[in-house]
DNA sequence: CTTTATTGTAACATATACATTACATCATTC
DNA sequence: GAATGATGTAATGTATATGTTACAATAAAG
C-alpha cells in the first residue's frame, strides 16, 4: 500500500497528531497508514484529502501493476 | 456513500457479476457498494478502478461538505 | 540533563468490510 | 410457462480496519 500520505501531511504542515484529529481518527491508524500498514476505509481516504487539500488522484492513487509489487 | 460505481460499471459494460470477479470479491459486495450501503477500501476502489479504466476521482470523489448530507 | 513534542509500535478489544448461503423479483427466451 | 440471467437483500460467520492503552526512541528546548 503505497500512498502520498505523509508528503501531503507534510505540505499541509499538519503533525500526525493534527491530521488524526482533523479525520476523525487516532493518531496510530494515521501512523500505520503512512507506513502502508494498512489499508484504509474510503472514507478516511476522503476525510485525508480535504484535511490536506489534494484529490484522491494524488494521494492515493497506484497505477495498475504497481499496486502489489 | 455516493459514489457513481454503477455508472462506471455499466459504461465498462460488465454485469456486477463480472465486475465482482474481476476485482475479486463478491457479487452482493458490489451491489450493496453501488446501494452506498458500505465505505470500501482502498484496494477495492483501485480495483473497481482498474476494471472500468477510470480515476479515484472520477468514480469516488465526493466534493467536501456533500459527504454525509 | 530533564522536559516536551513527534513518531513508531505492540497487545488487546470493538466495529465493520466482506464472504457464504439462500431466497425473491423482474426480464428475456425457449 | 418453465428456464435462465441480472439484481436486491437477509442471516450468519470471518477477517481486518480502527480504538485504547501503553511504552520506547529521537530531537529540540529550557
Amino acid at each position: 500500500m503505497k500512498n502520498k500520505v505523509k508528503i501531503a501531511r507534510v505540505q499541509a504542515e499538519l503533525t500526525q497528531q493534527q491530521l488524526a484529529k482533523k479525520t476523525g481518527v487516532t493518531r496510530q491508524t494515521i501512523s500505520l497508514i503512512e507506513k502502508g500498514k494498512y489499508n484504509p476505509t474510503l472514507n478516511l481516504c476522503l476525510e485525508i484529502c480535504y484535511a490536506t487539500n489534494q484529490s484522491l488522484d494524488e494521494i492515493f492513487w497506484i497505477p495498475k501493476g504497481e499496486k502489489d509489487v
